[in-house]
DNA sequence: TTTTTAACTTTTAAATTGAAAGTAAAAATA
DNA sequence: TATTTTTACTTTCAATTTAAAAGTTAAAAA
């Protein structure tokens, strides 16, 4: 019943524009999750573990399909189960996505076991890219 | 007085870590302001045409300090003026930045007149960030 | 010596977030 | 078929964060 619908973009830079769509703490793991995960509806989404709200979770995904980053759909063989699938438009987040990852596992002096998949993207960039987004969309075969 | 100072990462995961020090609206921007308009002073972030609050920008300098993203240094000409500087980890920023654009610019129907650095980028992406790192390295030679 | 400037800090209201509980309809189970 | 469970949310409310504006302090310029 609240939720603001105004769109307003701070300023016509489009690094500006794009946080103003996906710049705070999760939307880009939500996507994360969809693109490494092959996760697609809301249980999947409440359930990693970064244990986001199931408020914050919604209020998210309203604005990632308001934007045109993801679409939103019944499933066929369960009309209670509502599917999340990236666009195009979702699928082109990939190298930000990516790098954002390949600078944590460089700067951050954490703890962390070295992520496999980030180091395959070094190897050849566009080439990973070009594989998550099509086993994403191979994995879309089975589901819708 | 307030401000909180414990870094309790959401996980281990390097996009979450990376996103739970720069993931919101302001961090980036005062990133491309240094990158691509060779800002430096708590004054030239404040000239921003998104108007950031000056206590807002000053949380953010100071957490990008935090996590050794920028480094804060007197002038040595004025001991009034700050200078912040990014580090190698800041620019080791500048590709994530870039997608992040380069993905604006693709994906969101605003009016903007297209960004000549962004179309540059797209043609040589690995010269085109080491052209602005080495650019931004150059243009401290006359400031600190 | 007065004024201006740079870099903040403080204050307070407004907005957002987070945690928890609640809801409604579909699906699975007894 | 009746009951329970599940899925996808929504609501509520306290806590935190943001935003706008005004205030502060020390240095520099006039």
């Amino acid at each position: 019943m609240s939720e603001k619908n105004n769109s307003k973009f701070r300023s016509t830079c489009s690094l500006s524009c794009s946080l103003d769509i996906f710049g705070d703490k999760w939307s880009l793991l939500i996507l994360r999750d969809m693109i490494f995960e092959k996760k697609n509806t809301f249980k999947d989404f409440i359930s990693s573990e970064e244990r986001i709200a199931s408020n914050i979770l919604a209020s998210r995904l309203k604005n990632l399909e308001k934007f045109g980053i993801i679409s939103k759909n019944s499933s066929i063989q369960n009309k209670k189960t509502k599917i999340y699938k990236l666009t195009d438009s979702g699928l082109g987040l990939i190298p930000a996505l990516l790098e954002i990852a390949i600078w944590g596992e460089n700067n951050i002096k954490v703890f962390n076991l070295k992520n496999r998949a980030i180091f395959e993207s070094i190897k050849n960039k566009k080439k990973f890219i070009e594989k998550l987004q099509h086993e994403y969309l191979e994995s879309f075969n089975k589901v819708l």
